[in-house]
DNA sequence: TGATATTTAAACACCT
DNA sequence: CAGGTGTTTAAATATC
């Protein structure tokens, strides 16, 4: 049987912005493909335990966020700045500007964010203390951050599971000892493919909206 | 125009 | 058993 039978066709219409992305298509061929990727990854170094989970909410980052929103820079062109304050190569560096999407933020507040869901997924694990976090949380994060998704239909959930079982950038740490609180796996981002993650962060139009299309 | 990515929907298996 | 989680397939559409 056939259902899916093609959706609302005026989804697409009112997402402008948003579809420009196309980032990982661009890295995927761009950057150091995998290769390696099996070969060693630190495995993130699970969190003990469970400090990840409680602490997920801190936001530690959205008391600067604040700040940030005056600190905000854009490009000259409106691209996102992603980051003067983080390296491709640093493989820590924790600091990433929420101001980028501090902005985006606001304009998703009714609108589809103009990130893909796998921006949003990544953009969320790397907020974590550990960069570490649970479906829940990431759900939590990008509602947290972008109410559209309050609102808009159920099916994003699946599309965020969806993607973190078929996208390479995510990786799944089973929490082995204890399944401390014996709700699945922690998701976090494969070293690997952080960079590219990281560059279609940068590509992200933001709102150019208006006139794509 | 074809290939690839993204999004969305849905079915299913597994686990707690 | 129910609900959440994780995987997979499929189709429509957008972008390169």
């Amino acid at each position: 049987m056939g259902p899916v039978i093609g959706m609302t066709p005026d989804k697409r219409a009112e997402t402008p912005g948003a579809e420009k992305i196309a980032g990982l298509s661009q890295i995927y061929k761009m950057g150091s493909l995998p290769e390696a990727v099996d070969a060693a990854r630190p495995k993130a170094t699970l969190v003990d335990s469970e400090s990840a989970d409680d602490e997920l909410t801190n936001l530690n980052w959205l008391h600067e966020s604040t700040n940030l929103l005056t600190n905000f820079s854009l490009g000259s062109e409106g691209l996102p700045i992603v980051s003067p304050l983080y390296d491709i190569e640093g493989d820590d560096v924790p600091s990433f500007g929420p101001a980028c999407y501090q902005n985006a933020e606001k304009k998703s507040a009714t609108s589809k964010p103009p990130y893909s869901f796998s921006l949003l997924i990544y953009m969320a694990i790397e907020h974590s203390p550990n960069k570490c976090l649970p479906v829940k949380e990431i759900y939590s994060w990008i509602l947290d951050h972008f109410p559209y998704f309050a609102t808009a239909p159920t099916g994003w959930k699946n599309s965020v599971r969806h993607n973190l079982s078929l996208n390479k950038c995510f990786q799944k740490v089973e929490r082995s000892h204890g399944k401390v609180n014996g709700k699945g796996s922690l998701w976090c981002v494969d070293p690997e493919y952080k960079p590219n993650l990281i560059q279609a962060l940068k590509k992200q139009p933001f709102s150019s909206a208006s006139s794509q299309k």
